[in-house]
DNA sequence: TTGAAAGCGATACCAG
DNA sequence: CTGGTATCGCTTTCAA
């Protein structure tokens, strides 16, 4: 706590007898000195307590931060009940920690979708990566790329000066959706993450598509249209098991000449959801409804009943997300990845009723 | 990607023809700046498309960097599925966002309980918290204290130069310890999380017991003893519904006669997993068996069951661990912190059978 | 209220 | 392989 003087590499240096460039590529393990002087420079720092040279100085010489800004859009609490979240930024930290390279959480509140430039403006970033956070007409967005900060979307829109990172959500959707039409549904709906974080929920109309704020959302919606064409959706405010439900029970509590035969979450958090209302509601799943999602998280609260769903590889994901920021980091332009999902049938779908 | 040259405060100096030192104050928002000047440099940088100072050169001059280590004990696919552990870090961010600190996330991996002093050593850092995980022995620490760097601990051990927020995790157990006792038991057992995260699980022994490495696992075995003396303990290999379901077996699945009335678990997580544990031996709850937790966190796919467990205010500990972070921050030394908590009964508790 | 100059602590570059 | 020196971009201190 005492705010002694801490001995700086000048320090070493003096104290090794040699030059404080030497004493710097004693520490950043360069072959170009020699082992004894190497010695001599690490005894010194050791005798002296030295801990380092100071992250922050080299940083400011050598132009990076080993920071890497993750953008969330909500607060940590709601962000991370995804586990499509948590294993994402896994993958990344796992690509990221060896190379000494930290993600710094720059969350959103309950009132604003993702970080704010105040939030930005004083932290040192060498990167960012848009993890679970729209990016259109984004003020962060235009203050990271003055800055000329590199940005990594996930997921996110295809910009210009963006690295996208991606699954194949629409051919994903669109595979699960034939499952169903094989099965014999005609009558299919949606239920919907939210097309962006303003606590709107209900019924997707034409003009909130076109104010959607989320590229995968969209893209799963399509997914479906491909092979049902329009279908009713139902959109939740958050991307929960709660809201979900809700959803769900807005489409399953009707008539049942109007109930669709089979709901297509877009989460596995909202198919647990509609699977809730369903059971609420006295709806036998697959008999009376069937119910699939989206992501092939492991949900084992869940047993017996196994989601029908749309399986993404969210820790690869993550990974290339690190690899894409290793590279920029480095100075190298990388590639815009798109990765494969498989329909995984479950034990909740199945032939439609009737 | 272009590596044109950015603008920096001395060009927008230029521009706005004052000198840097003033133009830096026109963007610190010093009241020693004419509204006049301040608007001046603020055109030219909007010109020049500026985007403020640079984190890392200001970070250098001001000694602060803005950057707050969160130690993480494992990799984050596993902590981040104790909501514990994000509730936490979500009151911590609630704290600090508004202040232009960020979260700065240090996973440990699979092997490794914490981060490493090669992924510390090259980034910046104001403070550190050890979020969820140990830290006795901790060469990281070493380096951290080397380097000047204030420590919080959460939960953790009571070490000097380390700021300690907690709770009372030995009264709170104890209390339930009672709550049980008046409910007439005395076979009791506990289920216990990670004394150490090496992988190890079953019954604990005194020499493991000697060699923990968490403090709330201590003291909440020592609140139960506390009321019911030596009572049989199983440690799982982690914190988690399968650990608990595991160590749940081991404890119920033996002759009625042996089998304990109530299972104390040390979290709500492994007390689900107990929880289901019970329900595959046929055993009812409370009927046969008791079963209670600790945390008080949601777990809404357990319902209609409630939790009898030990509640703690999680968001509010993060919070009051952001505080500390803060006042560290400014060269202040905050007071260490324990919270109260409470006991919630819940309806997996009911009088002892027999 | 503004300006000039001195670093913050390290690395990069160029000589030797 | 080692040493000297300029410089990274800014804030701070001290004068004017």
């Amino acid at each position: 706590m005492t705010d002694r003087n801490r001995p700086t590499l000048a320090t070493v240096a003096a104290r090794a007898e040699v030059a404080p460039s030497t004493a710097s590529l004693a520490f950043s393990g360069s072959s170009r000195v020699a082992p004894a002087t190497r010695e001599r420079v690490l005894a010194a720092a050791a005798e002296l307590g030295y801990a380092g040279p100071d992250p922050v100085a080299r940083s400011l010489r050598s132009r990076r931060s080993g920071v890497v800004g993750a953008m969330i859009g909500e607060r940590l609490a709601y962000a991370f009940t995804d586990p499509v979240a948590v294993q994402l930024l896994d993958g990344v930290t796992e690509v990221l920690s060896p190379l000494g390279v930290g993600l710094l959480l720059l969350p959103g509140d309950a009132d604003r979708q993702g970080p704010t430039v105040d939030q930005l403006a004083h932290v040192p970033l060498d990167a960012a990566v848009y993890a679970t956070c729209g990016l259109e007409d984004d003020p962060a967005l235009a203050h990271l790329q003055r800055r000329g900060v590199p940005v990594v979307a996930v997921d996110g829109p295809r910009l210009d000066d963006v690295v996208f990172i991606g699954i194949h959500d629409r051919r994903g959707t669109a595979d699960l959706a034939r499952h169903l039409a094989g099965l014999g549904h005609r009558r299919v709906a949606v239920v919907a993450m939210p097309l962006r974080l303003d606590g709107t929920r209900g019924p997707v109309t034409a003009a909130r598509r076109a104010r959607a704020h989320y590229r995968d959302v969209r893209e799963r919606l399509l997914g479906v249209e491909e092979v049902f064409g329009p279908v009713p959706a139902v959109e939740g405010a958050s991307n929960s098991v709660g809201e979900g439900e809700r959803a769900g029970r807005a489409l399953l509590d009707v008539p049942a000449a109007d109930r669709p035969t089979a709901v297509v979450a877009q989460s596995d958090l909202m198919a647990a959801g509609v699977l809730r209302a369903a059971q609420e509601l006295g709806l036998r799943v697959p008999e009376d409804v069937s119910v699939a999602g989206f992501d092939g998280v492991e949900l084992p609260w869940l047993a017996p009943v196994r989601l029908t769903t749309v399986a993404q590889p969210t820790t690869e994901k993550g990974r290339v997300v690190g690899r894409a920021v290793a590279e920029l980091v480095e100075g190298r332009r990388p590639e815009d990845v798109v990765l494969d999902v498989h329909v995984s049938v479950g034990t909740t779908t199945g032939p439609a009723p009737g």
